[in-house]
RNA sequence: GGGCGCGUAGCUCAGAGGAUAGAGCAUCUGCCUUCUAAGCAGAGGGUCGCGGGUUCGAUUCCCGCCGCGCCCUCCA
């Protein structure tokens, strides 16, 4: 609605300036005036225009305001300040139209399937803090794009023959001699994840001490890539036993996946072979005959095409220099992680020619299916991949990467492919030095210095995201106890469990993606202000209202739809009295913006800041206006509409947030 | 050295050409006989890293510095 207007609004003063000015300034900015009873939108377009047109920018306003004439569902504009001209939408129709929950009608969206991928952890090891950022942020954005009415597919890349598997199972055989049968009992025990976190680190601990280790590693990787020997299988035990793991850690957070397509099979399916004929025939692979980088297939390195001038380049000629190469295979003819994704993303434009087998995999309470890669799937299985449009959720410390990969795309002729290609950049997941020594590690004196260090998992250096899950479960069951302890013990862990989610999801949300989260306990534990049960919290006490009432809330925001009418609402909205109220329609108004807003930046933060918004000046509301206590029917009846509408919007947006709300906080 | 990002209140962060720079936490002062205080109201707290430039207007855009982080391996 609210966006639906604003268009509306840019149309038409757009057209006036066209006829009367012959100007042509389309997009122009559209903002909020700082307060309610200055109107919905502010242009400060007089401004611009005042020297084109030699007049002062108030005279302006005053003429675009009075020759543009009506427009429809907008009240009247009006000149402010030095010149901005503001905009007064018709309130009460605003609000009958949201109140009927009609949506903006931009017709049908487009049916193209889109590809997420997210989350994406090595699996030799328990999920820590930084997986949770990824995977909440990808979990997010899908709703996001669903509740937007696109079609996703979500993925999760599962490496699964690389070093970081292959350092684990050097561990299992090499420094703790365990037999396959040993490893088997072991990967069924719950904590086998944390079990291997220990040994990673044990492993990485022990290369720095003994120099065999990384002649041992190779092999072992080797074998692993190879496949078809016992190592191999040891390491597909330990993988796949981690990556069960992973899922579990996830579920508990409402996250699901479609498919996990696996280096494994991407190896052994040869999806590099035709890859590699494509990058040699467009001449985006070059062999290298001289220098470091001798007998290796090499590509430009993203970002080092700078402009240079016309000497420079004829001296150069076609070389590319060692500086800006990027080795994609090696001299042992071995390839490189970005030679595979390559490969694995012309597969996901369905440009390869090539296929992956699928098997089921995990299936998740509610029934939905999980598949995964496998060299010889079904024969009955789900479409993945081929799509027009991919995001790909990894950090930033792998924007280069990501963006080598795009420009072997464009390389390649595949310039839509690339255009549609989007990294979902966000930052790391860090710890604050005191949360790190109170989790028991050894700081540098340089190191307690810094603002924030970097996990590692090398050093066994971060927090298990199963351990903060746990965390926060028992903190908020602590509450829940100390409120409601007359409730059933299954109802009051349900809802521990609501807000523990519900707290670590906006946690992780409320911070923009280029953000590095400086993680602390005591922020991320918190249920007070600027959290997810905050929000939660307003919408049980609307709930509660209606209860207490005698009502329920759905079925009154329901009636709403066919019930309400425009001269319930026109009394309470335009007055000046009813400013306060109408901020919280606005506001209410603003989710499918948000939401536009939100995926056309990839920003979640959007929405975890309106859901705060719209949980804030809801609790205002709720404070200064005792409902139940209104003694005009009229009154109570909108203000009964208002808690309603807002409590379904807030619903709503908590669940693209993927936070759902508890009955009783 | 090159690339990317960050620097805003004591702390953690929003804001990205426009109206008086915001929020949460922390500190202090009030408010539970009321639809639940996981809440509300209020107070203090700012040379928006520094220096130039563009503009009617810059915390926001451009340039140059300074500080911090990440990436730049025939690792993934």
């Amino acid at each position: 609605m609210y966006r639906y207007l604003e268009r509306r609004l840019a149309t038409s003063v757009a057209r006036f300036l066209r006829g009367r000015y012959g100007l042509e300034i389309e997009p122009f900015a559209i903002e909020q005036p700082p307060k309610p009873e200055l109107g919905e939108y502010a242009l400060p377009l007089a401004f611009e225009l005042a020297k084109k047109l030699r007049n002062s920018p108030r005279k302006i306003a005053e003429e675009i305001v009075v020759g543009v004439g009506p427009i429809e569902g907008f009240r009247r504009l009006e000149v402010a300040g030095a010149g901005y001209i503001n905009a007064h939408v018709d309130r009460a129709a605003v609000a009958l139209a949201l109140a009927r929950d009609q949506q903006d009608s931009d017709g049908p969206p487009a049916q193209q399937k889109i590809l997420v991928e997210h989350s994406s952890i090595n699996p030799n090891k328990a999920a820590h803090v930084g997986h949770l950022r990824n995977a909440i942020l990808g979990d997010t954005f899908v709703r996001l794009l669903r509740y937007a009415g696109h079609t996703v597919d979500v993925q999760n890349y599962i490496d699964n023959t690389g070093v970081q598997v292959a350092d684990v199972v050097v561990g299992f055989l090499h420094l703790e001699k365990k037999t396959r049968l040993e490893i088997e009992q072991l990967a069924r025990q719950p904590g086998f994840d944390h079990y291997c976190w220990d040994l990673y680190a044990k492993v990485s601990l022990w290369y720095e001490e003994d120099s065999s280790g990384k002649a041992i590693r190779l092999d072992v990787l080797h074998q692993i890539e190879q496949g078809g020997n016992d190592t191999a299988a040891v390491a597909d035990l330990i993988s796949t036993a981690v990556l069960r793991r992973h899922l579990e850690t996830m579920q508990r957070l409402d996250i699901e996946y479609d498919f996990l397509p696996r280096e494994s099979e991407i190896l052994h399916l040869r999806f590099w072979e035709s890859a590699f004929a494509k990058l040699k025939d467009s001449g985006v692979l070059v062999f290298e005959t001289q220098g470091r980088n001798k007998g290796c297939w090499v590509m430009r390195r993203a970002g080092t095409l700078r402009p240079r001038s016309a000497e420079d380049i004829e001296a150069a000629g076609q070389e590319l220099p060692e500086e800006d190469q990027k080795v994609i295979v090696r001299s042992n003819g071995t390839v490189g992680y970005i030679g595979k994704d390559i490969a694995y993303h012309l597969w996901k434009f369905g440009l390869l020619g090539r296929d992956f087998g699928y098997q089921p995999f995990f299936r998740y309470p509610g029934g939905h299916q999980c598949w995964i890669s496998a060299e010889r799937g079904q024969p009955e299985h789900p479409h993945f991949g081929g799509v027009r449009q991919i995001y790909n959720v990894i950090d930033s410390r792998q924007a280069e990467a990501q963006n080598t990969v795009i420009e072997a795309l464009r390389g390649l002729g595949c310039g839509e492919a690339a255009d549609h290609y989007t990294h979902f950049s966000y930052e790391m997941v860090a710890l604050t030095p005191r949360c790190a020594m109170e989790l028991g590690y050894r700081l540098s004196d340089e190191e307690k210095a810094r603002p924030y260090i970097e996990v590692s998992g090398r050093r066994g250096f971060g927090v298990k995201a199963d351990d903060l899950l746990d965390t926060l479960m028992a903190s908020a069951r602590q509450e829940v106890d100390s409120r409601h302890g007359q409730l059933p013990d299954s109802e009051r862990q349900e809802i521990a469990r609501q807000i523990s989610i519900g707290a670590l999801r906006y946690f992780m949300q409320k911070y923009t993606k280029s953000s590095v989260i400086a993680f602390d306990f005591k922020d991320a534990l918190s249920f007070e202000g600027e959290t997810g049960p905050y929000a939660q919290y307003a919408v049980v006490r609307a709930t509660n209202i209606f209860r207490k009432g005698g009502m329920d809330a759905d079925a009154f925001a329901n009636q709403l739809v066919s019930n309400l009418t425009l001269s319930e609402l026109e009394p309470f909205l335009a007055t000046q009295a009813g400013n306060e109220i109408w901020e919280l329609w606005l506001v209410s108004a603003k989710t499918a913006y948000v939401v536009e807003q939100s995926i056309a930046a990839t920003e979640p933060a959007y929405l975890a800041k309106h859901v705060f918004q719209l949980a804030q000046c809801f609790n205002t509301f709720y404070h200064r206006h005792p409902i139940l206590a209104e003694t005009d029917a009229a009154k109570k009846r909108f203000l009964l509409a208002t808690a309603a509408v807002v409590r379904r919007e807030l619903v709503r947006a908590l669940g693209m947030m993927g936070i759902s709300v508890p009955p009783v906080m």
